[in-house]
DNA sequence: CCTTGACCTTCCAGTAGCTGGAAGCCTTAC
DNA sequence: GTAAGGCTTCCAGCTACTGGAAGGTCAAGG
């Protein structure tokens, strides 16, 4: 099938598919006029890469996930290893999100927010020194 | 002040320092051979800088802070709006942070984690089309 | 047979926010 | 004088695409 379809069975943009081809992630077939070729297996794959992606993995966490999925011969271990990791990762950055809301609420309270220029936002962040990063 | 000196005080890289007067966020005075030379003020808008980078603020917004933080007459209100509409970003980024980290730990826990091969994450990255996105 | 429109192709540039490295001055200490 | 460390600029690269230009291909209609 050409790349249109295939962009629509994975709810992937063209762009995007074309760019899988390009860095090697899925690579159809081409017809004689150069035309790309996608087959069942390819369109499953890219299927299989927009899930993967939905759960936070990078391309090359997909990359990895796509070649265990393909190899009978894997462990289940090594792909349970990645998704620890990757939940491990998503924790961290829910902490730190979730402090920046913290400190942006308490500032946003303490602000009248009306035509007057004093500000405990602005004076919030020009007096203290930086606490994260 | 020197550069070196300006990115220790604001707790920021060298490089960053010079690609924020690149990007004309500040923009020191030079010296006589060409080097950078930042003042007190300076120094005190990369920590500010560093301060809103801590709490989400693109450097977009970083710039319209920075600007409203050196307008005496601005409204409390239009920095409370963007700070207002950061904590709605941040919040959805969360929701779907935590979202992925549910479904992870769902897959995670289902899986067995040993030498064979079935493996219920990759099972289930193949079998579904994507939610999200 | 020609045209029109919708495909398809490649290639180049740009996004955010830096980071690393090369080549080459400048300054300071020994 | 020279070596080490600063400083400068510029260029490339990172992630994961996206937009757009220039041009080839294909099917339908007149």
């Amino acid at each position: 099938m050409n790349i249109q379809q295939a962009s629509e069975q994975s709810d992937l943009s063209v762009k995007t598919v074309r760019y899988y081809d390009e860095i090697k992630l899925v690579e159809p077939a081409r017809l004689s006029n150069g035309y790309r070729d996608y087959s069942e297996n390819d369109v499953h794959k890219l299927k299989f890469l927009n899930r993967a992606k939905c759960l936070g993995f990078s391309l090359d966490d997909c990359r990895q996930l796509l070649s265990l999925y393909e190899d009978k011969n894997r462990s289940s271990a090594s792909v349970k290893k990645i998704a620890k990791s990757k939940i491990k990762e998503i924790e961290l950055k829910l902490a730190e999100l979730d402090s920046m809301r913290k400190t942006l609420t308490v500032l946003v309270n303490s602000c009248s927010g009306d035509d007057r220029p004093e500000c405990p936002i602005l004076e919030e962040l020009g007096k203290h020194p930086p606490k994260q990063n």
